[in-house]
DNA sequence: ACTACATTTCTAGAAACTTCGAAATTAATC
DNA sequence: GATTAATTTCGAAGTTTCTAGAAATGTAGT
């Protein structure tokens, strides 16, 4: 088992990190992993979120902007997916230099 | 081999996202990282970035606010420390509904 | 008490973000 | 080609954030 892993820049990662430090775009967000590869239109986003479609747009263009996410058109709807190698970079990036290595005990902040 | 991971509500993780996703606190949650339990000081962190104190100021205490790090008095000198079982929890968080569990390919956005 | 050091708080202008209604776009259907 | 559906773009008002100088605070040493 493996997973691709984005290699990624200081100013890429804090523009995901900004986009997804939204309760809105974090929700959608969520929902797209969650949903996976066959990803979710946006109008059953808006369904569960319950917000004007233009907010929605706004937000899902940024999380666009970021990579985080893609758009692909199937007839009239706009299929929303989360991607995955751009997350775990991400995640990659935040982890990359800790030093909780195995061995050590996890635990600090007390 | 464990970690501590800290349960998240939503708006906690957003609220963390969002402060992690700011290039110098970025850079500056990065170098607390990589310096492990130990620490560091703001004095080191500001030699490191090379920016006024009050800004630097600014940016750290919205880390804490956000319950990513602490910062503990010792003399003259404030010791800055990432909260990593914060850290994990966020992480979790955004992993936690994946899809991609072992099995599948977790090749998307293609 | 006085001085030096480490760091924060105050302040304010500039820049960026959020929200959402109304209008525009794109695509399927009649 | 007109109609309907799905979604985006535009525009504008209100809110938040960013930056950094100046002043204030807390701490240690003399």
């Amino acid at each position: 088992m493996w997973y691709i892993v984005i290699a990624m820049e200081h100013q890429d990662a804090a523009k995901k990190l900004a986009e997804l430090g939204h309760t809105t775009r974090l929700a959608i967000y969520r929902l797209l992993v969650k949903a996976g590869p066959d990803g979710l239109a946006v109008s059953a986003i808006q369904e569960q979120l319950d917000i004007p479609g233009s907010t929605l747009s706004h937000h899902i263009s940024r999380l666009v902007s970021s990579g985080l996410m893609v758009q692909k058109r199937e007839g009239r709807v706009l299929r929303c997916e989360a991607c995955f190698p751009e997350l775990m970079g991400l995640v990659n990036y935040l982890m990359e230099e800790c030093c909780m290595t195995p061995g050590q005990e996890s635990v600090n902040c007390n």
